[in-house]
DNA sequence: CATGAATGAGGATTCATTCAT
DNA sequence: CATGAATGAATCCTCATTCAT
């Protein structure tokens, strides 16, 4: 398997870090290939062509973000404790690697469509599990059972991800993790706190 | 003012249908001009260059939010009804205009860091009065007036752009206006549909 | 007749301002009626094209210089006098208009082959003029009876223009009047300073 | 050094032959590379871009006049000997490749104030070397010691470039060489043939 | 496996000129 | 006579990808 050769992993880590000071317009694959320390053509021997660099990217980190979230899953409490965790993750990896944060939030977005629809069908895994979570959550009364799930996920989903390109925006300007438990507690009680009829 | 001549709103109009139907990439002043009815060259005495259309596109649409928006808070009653109508709003105008949904959504964020900040610029007004709705709700006591304005903000408008991005995504295969009472009652209440402490 | 009315001079005078200030190829049609205070489109009633323009320019301003050749030629006393005259004549009217040495000795020969041609052949008045001074020199025995003409003129007129060229481009730095005498010593006695045999 | 590898020399003599055939505005860098023979853009592996085409050409063919000029310097006798050897040198190179006769008298003079500058510098070199044996004949008596060497080296370069443009513009039509030794003996006896006083 | 020199398609912008008013 | 809005042709350069070594 391709990606367990060690130039695999060099690759799309020299892509994460030229995407990231370089913004996704700079960064051409000589560019890439020299922050990995191979030849232009060599990079042609592990990815089918640059939009499969792109993709990689995602993916290998995005395995990341899954992983966590199967341990929350598997090992957490409470419906409304996994969300907490699962929030708590999200924002912790990506306030501890600004790079994947610029690389995520703003750079890999400056993607063309065919490339987005490839990412966002890597993203559905994770949000099938975010997706377990609430209907767990609804199922257990934990959540309200009334509401729908593909929007509950994307309230979810959405607001965690405008807080922390909102951040990345900023310039990392000011703490990230602060905002993990207003986040989750605004998702949590919704804007009125108390339940409107 | 060379926005109030018939040929600028033409050219604007034209960029609008070219972006979306051939992507951002693709979309060339060439085309932009041919599908406006003029020359190339006449596309450059109403813009500077091919960035200042783009950006023109994004504040001509966003005025009409913004107008929209003024109206609604003006003579809106309480503020979750405000709350209620801008969301409505921000819907309607976009499940009534799939072009407009297409650019602003996906193809208008494949642009360069410069035009994304200058988007981003003329979008925090449209924000602003967000956050007043907000504000307004908390010191009325109808939103939880201990809430964090920023991260509201976000839950608010990230649970919209993320909903509305979906469904263009989808090629709007599902009724977005369905969504929107939906997106309106979570926002509201939260995931537990009661406060939790 | 059209070089008679006063637009046709305002335009002439306003190119050779928009030249020297612009350079030859920011010289644009649209600059020199602004200038000229006229319409684009009325700069058309008084020259062919704007190679037109260019032409006109050259040899409106040497006019100048033969006229006032033609009066040294009749009124100045034996040969050597008359050429000292044409240079010092040469140098003055130049180094008064630096405006006029700028697009004379440095834009207006970024002109293509064509135009350089036409003004080529405007030029050959002034030359002829320098012939006849030559020719009766040599008749009168004041100059070599046994040059080549056409040299000889050669190296006059190619004296001067590489002085006034490298003086042009110098930036006027130094005071091309003090550069005259020389000039004519020079020419007259060659380097040696005495005949070679 | 990419000045040694045969495609840099290559696309030069290409832009040679391209500029003297089509004129400097009709030289496009497409048109260039199909005469090397190589793709427009292996141009810009040896190129920084259209603009070091052209200051190339002149570095390159500028070498060939100063090796020139040095080993006359260095190999020459008399003073007035070196100088007739220069003109002579001058004239032949020329004489022999009317492409590059065309190109250094009319076309290159056609750029814009930048490359023209970078032209001038280096055609400084040359003057330097035509400087030399000005000053090495004052000192040594050939040449007159009262004179100005600068009025002196833009005597000598300004009458064989006039002679050499004069010839380029009549496209051709007498022989240079013939004109060489008239050029030398005018330059060193001046126009009265005797010194005059 | 690895290299890197070579390829060549593709697009924003300027500006001389026209012509309806 | 005068205007100035509109025209549209024309070109330099980048960079993903290939393939001979």
């Amino acid at each position: 398997m391709k990606r367990d050769k060690p130039k695999y992993k060099q690759i799309v880590d020299a892509a994460v870090i030229v995407i990231a000071e370089n913004g996704y317009h700079q960064a051409q694959v000589s560019k890439i290939a020299k922050q990995a320390g191979v030849a232009d053509g060599t990079i042609y021997l592990y990815f089918k062509n640059k939009e499969d660099i792109l993709i990689s990217v995602f993916q290998e980190k995005m395995t990341v973000f899954v992983e966590s979230l199967q341990d929350i899953i598997q090992n957490g409490n409470s419906s409304s404790e996994k969300l907490s965790r699962m929030i708590d993750n999200h924002f912790n990896v990506l306030a501890q690697d600004r790079h994947l944060a610029t690389v995520t939030q703003l750079e890999l977005r400056q993607s063309n469509k065919e490339i987005r629809l490839k990412i966002n069908a890597i993203l559905k895994e994770y949000l099938k599990l975010l997706d377990e979570i609430l209907i767990e959550g609804m199922l257990k009364g934990e959540f309200n059972p009334a509401m729908d799930v593909r929007i509950a996920r994307q309230m979810v989903f959405g607001t965690i991800d405008e807080s922390i390109t909102t951040w990345v925006m900023n310039e990392f300007r000011y703490d990230l993790l602060a905002t993990a438990p207003k986040v989750r507690y605004l998702l949590l009680n919704g804007l009125t706190g108390t339940p409107v009829l």
